[in-house]
DNA sequence: TTTTAAATGCAACGCAGTTGCATTTACATC
DNA sequence: GATGTAAATGCAACTGCGTTGCATTTAAAA
């Protein structure tokens, strides 16, 4: 299942397939949200993984394209698989403060900036958002 | 001129008038755009004030309201003087990859995204642009 | 099976920002 | 103007995220 996809999206970007990767990529698939580098090493336990390669494959995953980096308030850095086109990245991100959690809103459009103001080069749009979200804000304040 | 506006602002908010703070201050007010920390210390020069110190009052704005502060993506905090109003925070920060600047973009409204989704308490947002400025694109490749 | 470029582990490093604590200072009160 | 006090400062040490260098191992092509 998560395993055998895991193996195609290393493959379908020429990724060379060792455990440590897979091990990753099967945790972000299982997540299904974006997982900073110490949630992902705390899922893999300590001494299975070196923390400095966990960092070196998740760079080579964003490098291939299919996960991209959201960067949180605190300084640092989520990583989350990404299912949407690679031309579309841009969707917001929705930060939880009370339970901690990131979500991709993707039914969101994103505002055309780069027609309203001349001469500017948009490469890259990020909205970033923080609030509570709907499931902690049912269950009381 | 500035100074006199310096020292109005943090009367204004019941902040000591310090040296320091007057200093950093003035810096902010004559750089128009968001500064990072070690910008703000370069300005100011080695051993004027102590880069802790600078942290500090830097914070007490920022607490304060009259300045906000912009995560660029280099896991670093730019500090911009916000002279809009304390409700309307939220606006676009434009960062030229080529010359570096950072960009407060006011003129774009952004969208209210709290209207789309239910029981979504939305607190904060943030809208980051990454490219090439308009003057930089002027000034060919 | 052999070869080789890429991936890994380990140790040390870099940098932004924070914390604790003793000292100094702005400013309110007398 | 002198005094008292909470807030601001300087200094040193620390934290946490991420990176770099280098020797070793390994996936996968030949």
């Amino acid at each position: 299942m998560s395993d055998q996809l895991a193996a195609e999206i290393l493959k379908e970007h020429s990724l060379k397939q060792t455990a440590g990767r897979l091990a990753i990529l099967l945790v972000l698939i299982k997540a299904g949200k974006p997982l900073s580098h110490k949630d992902i090493c705390s899922v893999l336990g300590d001494h299975f993984y070196d923390p400095v390669s966990v960092y070196r494959s998740l760079d080579s995953f964003v490098e291939a394209g299919f996960v991209h980096r959201v960067e949180d308030d605190n300084r640092t850095r989520l990583f989350a698989l990404c299912t949407c086109e690679k031309s579309s990245h841009c969707h917001p991100h929705f930060f939880c403060r009370r339970c901690g959690k990131c979500e991709c809103l993707k039914k969101f459009d994103i505002p055309a900036i780069s027609e309203l103001q001349q001469d500017y080069i948009v490469e890259e749009q990020r909205y970033y958002l923080k609030g509570v979200c709907s499931c902690c804000s049912k269950s009381g304040s």
